[in-house]
DNA sequence: CCAAAAGTGTTACTTGTACACCCATGT
DNA sequence: ACATGGGTGTACAAGTAACACTTTTGG
């Protein structure tokens, strides 16, 4: 291990600042629009660009307790799944780094979040309002974001296929077809047939009845199924398709 | 975004060191062991534990350039399959944090890395040689190296099962033998069946027929094969898998 | 000729896919 | 009654898993 001692020269041990962005998707069951978090940079750098929501870590934090408090300073939520995406530090990805004297790195360690739509409540304090955009059209984003957000849109199309984080996000009583809107919102139409993701999904076998109904308008009331945490643990480890 | 002004309060943006911790795998097909570079470490903090390769990013580095250097410091090989795994960052994760008077937060970019085995060639001139570990042994670590070492662990036999990572590291010409012994060696005896895993992977028809054949003591001769990248890459978005 | 290693084939079974069809409700 | 959304069933294709069998070599 080099001494990390700090000097200027070169091939010297690099400072760091670490900030933490977050990629924060809901999707709105329903108008069947996939969103993000965007928040518009009041100042330099790429200053009125949007940005992802992020916040440099201070000190004694954890890098995911910093990515809690950037989700809560922009929104009230109560549930949400996070996890970390991908951690970004190329010299030169935040254009600070030449602002200084000395040599400053930027590293963003990116966290990768889907929260619900529903009870969401943008907060305006700050002069930094979010807001959601449609992901279809995220305009250039500052920094390196669009690549983050690419890689974050990925990370969620993967975990959605084998991982049961759509119900982290779903109220707690579901139909099958709003499970089946939420998939086809985020994956979209062709991924796979309705009776299919049904007959797939219940044979699993950690979707319970709860016995009551609920009717949209016309048509035949939808069974109103519940996910069940202590089936579910049953099945790990086995290889899971949910598709 | 938080004024990134340094000071020393409560509350304000931390100072890093930025170090990257390569996890390093590679498989000895000969004698079916699955290995893991560790280096012993020569002064405190943790002196004379073993922990993975590692660095302090340098000033112009980039993270992934760190972590080439790491694996050229320790190891010769040409053949290599490397990528970003995860970024620990806990406060109080590095003992250093606390020998100094200002707060000073290490932060750990782990790399996955698969090597060659067969034609890996240890470094030793400096005091901290790097030696293979069964990983089935492996010691107690410093730092918090044996959680990154089983979250490695973990991508590595994910990976195996959906990507042609085992390729990157096989010779150019392989047996079906071959590759099926660096599978088992990763994955367990019971993964798969030796001729159900050779159909599987014939019929995706990546694998060509070099045509030549390699005799290992008694018994019929193998034929030897290659990968080819193109017929690969016709394949991907398709959902592969090995098993 | 026989053991050893490589390679092929068979069979029973489980999943996937694309539909067609039946059911319960509001208007 | 009929349109509308919810829910079930079926038939064929495709994939999986276990295992028996044939082929080609060395000794």
């Amino acid at each position: 291990m080099i001494d990390p001692t700090i000097n200027f020269g070169k091939n010297s041990v690099a400072d760091f600042k670490v900030g933490v962005d977050n990629v924060i998707f809901s999707v709105d069951t329903q108008r069947n629009r996939l969103l993000i978090l965007l928040v518009k940079r009041p100042h330099d750098p790429f200053a009125n660009y949007y940005s992802l929501p992020g916040t440099l870590v201070c000190t004694g934090e954890s890098l995911e307790t910093a990515a809690y408090r950037t989700l809560s300073e922009k929104i009230e939520v109560e549930n949400l799944y996070l996890e970390q995406l991908y951690t970004f530090g190329e010299p030169g990805r935040d254009p600070r780094e030449n602002e200084t004297s000395y040599e400053q790195r930027y590293l963003s360690v990116s966290y990768f979040a889907l929260v619900r739509y529903e009870d969401t409540n943008l907060i305006t304090k700050d002069n930094q309002k979010a807001v959601w955009h449609l992901l279809k059209e995220t305009p250039q984003l500052a920094f390196d974001h669009n690549r983050i957000l690419r890689y974050g849109y990925q990370r969620l199309r993967n975990k959605l296929e084998y991982s049961p984080i759509a119900f982290k996000v779903l109220p707690e009583a579901f139909t099958l077809n709003d499970l089946y809107q939420f998939y086809t919102t985020v994956l979209g139409e062709n991924f796979s047939d309705y009776s299919n993701f049904r007959a797939r999904l219940l044979k699993l076998g950690f979707l319970t009845d709860t016995g009551l109904k609920v009717s949209r308008g016309a048509g035949r009331p939808a069974a109103l199924y519940r996910f069940d945490e202590d089936a579910f643990a049953l099945l790990k480890d086995k290889p899971l398709v949910f598709i």
